[in-house]
DNA sequence: CTGTTAGCGCTTTCAA
DNA sequence: TTGAAAGCGCTAACAG
């Protein structure tokens, strides 16, 4: 195996701020370094891509003095791989690509960064791109990026996604999943305990010796959606509240604000003593509206988030909360990815539940 | 010109989902589709680029039957174009770079999602990465994507990385700054006039009649930061207030909340009536700082806060502030991107101020 | 309208 | 230790 990171892109690194940066001759090839070194194109290759193996031999064995010299020149001439090339010839790209929902809610924004630290340090860059839970979408993404050679998948795939996905296996492209799951689909599934989290929301309100509590929720059907309202039923009825008592409200995901202005009204008139959200999204648009018509959170109405936001610790006492561990989703995801690139293990089924953290 | 996304993209579209999707062979190419169709590799070349001229004529000229052909051959083999093969012959990667200093920062979130559905909108695709402010990881990360051979770069670059980016225009890529300016580098610069900016978000709190205001802003030297500060400088001095009495606390990037917990009481200690943030993540430490302290926003002590934010119309009354107008900086900088690429105009030093928006 | 062909820049046998 | 050469898959002249 050897680094996985070749010295070439170290090579690289310093050939580009080389001194002798002068006003450069476009696009600088091997051939060019070939020439300018009185040498053959393969020896430059050679050297180019020269590390010290596993077994801790070199992978070429080049001359001391030639080696110089090639270096030297590549550094004169500014040289640049051209990774086009590479890609064609060895069909890697060391690209990846992420699809998430919205880069621009905070969460995916932080799982977005979490991968792209683990991806640069593996020598990867990441494509990304948002689905906005349309399948359509989500399936022009999955082709660009097949397109542009990615080597694998981390999506968070909406509904109506699963024949896109298969197709991405199917072409021998690994895929990890984030944040949904479908028992169909053979990947790893790296997904948050939504029902037990949601529990643990629930009880934090239930703590305080509050009855009439209700939940902020999605229209849409995604599993992490689901699981988390299946988990108010669960805990609510457990609690012996009647079916018909148990009220979740689903708010359209492209639309929440205006809904928010409908809904919250309703619940606050009806004399709800606490909410608990499905998502942070849904906390801050309710907090937004409760604040404008002056109800006083977690004095006339208690509130449980769902993620983590800044916003949650902005009031006091702070807004309890049932938050994500980001960084160990996105590690585990990320090292299923590698392992899958290198073929170490099988595309398989297999669903990993992450605990909830409570913020109380 | 003709249309910029080929029309082969929604071919590839279609052939992916076509309903004779076997188990494939893993690498189907033009050629399997010439042998299969019976015709030369050219020719399904011309069939998948074909596309309307700017003139209104096809650009190659193809028997319709023979076409028909090689289209339903190519369903049926479940072509998929090889861009590492497109890329090495035309040159062209179709990728842009974007680097800003953090993703997972809603500000450059919310601009990353604009530029994103703007190129998607183009055919292009997006490499991404965050700086963290440092020039030595945004060295590196130019150089990996200059090496994915990125056709444009749209940058919030930090201090110390004028030399890389001068590099980036001598191999010939194209570039458009954001958020930060330098009069000496050659490139367009989308800027918001942060002097004239930051003087309104003084003037609010001057309004309210208030005295004793005070700004709380980064160490880092960006010209953001600076501007905002001189802004606040300007404002305060027009105001009568004497230099020493003009205070700026400036708080480490990577730090912001361990500082915040020893500035945020040394100012309410001295009494201070209003704080204007240089950026919203300053604003957020503070008010939960604040918050923890029993210290009423709004009443206690006025803020104004800087870029926008969710977390401003959570109080109640709203946290008034300078926002900037996301949609309009990203429309522009994509547009000279593209004439740049589109060597429409030529790379050279172009500062565009935009002017903020006051929520007040 | 269609086929032939010459590379794009690079890696990697195979020979020398 | 080095060189020659065969492509990776695709596009675009150029010929027919």
């Amino acid at each position: 195996m050897g680094r996985d990171v070749p010295s070439l892109f170290f090579i690289g690194i310093s050939l580009f701020f080389s001194q002798f940066c002068l006003a450069m001759s476009k696009n600088v090839t091997i051939k060019d370094i070939a020439a300018e070194a009185g040498v053959s194109i393969a020896l430059v290759s050679f050297v180019m891509n020269n590390r010290v193996e596993a077994d801790g031999k070199m992978k070429y064995r080049v001359n001391d003095a030639t080696r110089e010299r090639v270096i030297e020149v590549a550094k004169r001439l500014n040289y640049m791989p051209n990774s086009a090339a590479r890609i064609l010839r060895k069909g890697k790209s060391k690209v990846l690509g992420l699809i998430v929902s919205d880069i621009s809610n905070v969460f995916y924004g932080e799982i977005a960064r979490n991968l792209e630290t683990l991806a640069f340090e593996q020598g990867y860059t990441m494509l990304f791109a948002s689905s906005d839970e349309s399948p359509e979408k989500f399936r022009q993404i999955v082709l660009s990026f097949l397109e542009k050679g990615v080597e694998g998948f981390i999506v968070v795939p909406c509904t109506g996604t699963l024949k896109v996905l298969q197709q991405v296996l199917n072409v021998g492209v690994p895929c990890v999943v984030l944040d949904r799951k479908n028992e169909r689909f053979p990947a790893p599934m790296i997904v948050l305990d939504n029902v037990g989290a949601m529990r643990s929301a629930v009880e934090i309100l239930l703590k305080k010796g509050l009855k009439k509590i209700e939940m902020i929720s999605y229209t849409i059907r995604a599993t992490s959606i689901t699981g988390r309202e299946e988990g108010f039923i669960s805990r609510m009825r457990e609690q012996g509240i009647s079916d018909e008592q148990i009220r979740i409200h689903r708010l359209p995901f492209d639309d929440i604000d205006s809904s928010t202005d409908l809904v919250i009204p309703s619940i606050v008139g009806r004399g709800v003593e606490g909410i608990v959200f499905a998502t942070n999204a849904l906390a801050i648009a309710s907090i937004r509206k409760l604040s404008s018509m002056g109800v006083r959170i977690q004095k006339d109405i208690y509130l449980v988030g769902f993620d983590n936001s800044d916003v949650y610790d902005l009031f006091y006492p702070p807004i309890p909360h049932v938050g994500q561990p980001i960084d160990k989703i996105c590690s585990l995801a990320f090292s299923y990815l590698q392992k899958l690139i290198d073929k170490e293990i099988e595309q398989t089924t297999k669903i990993v539940y992450i605990s909830g953290e409570v913020f109380d």
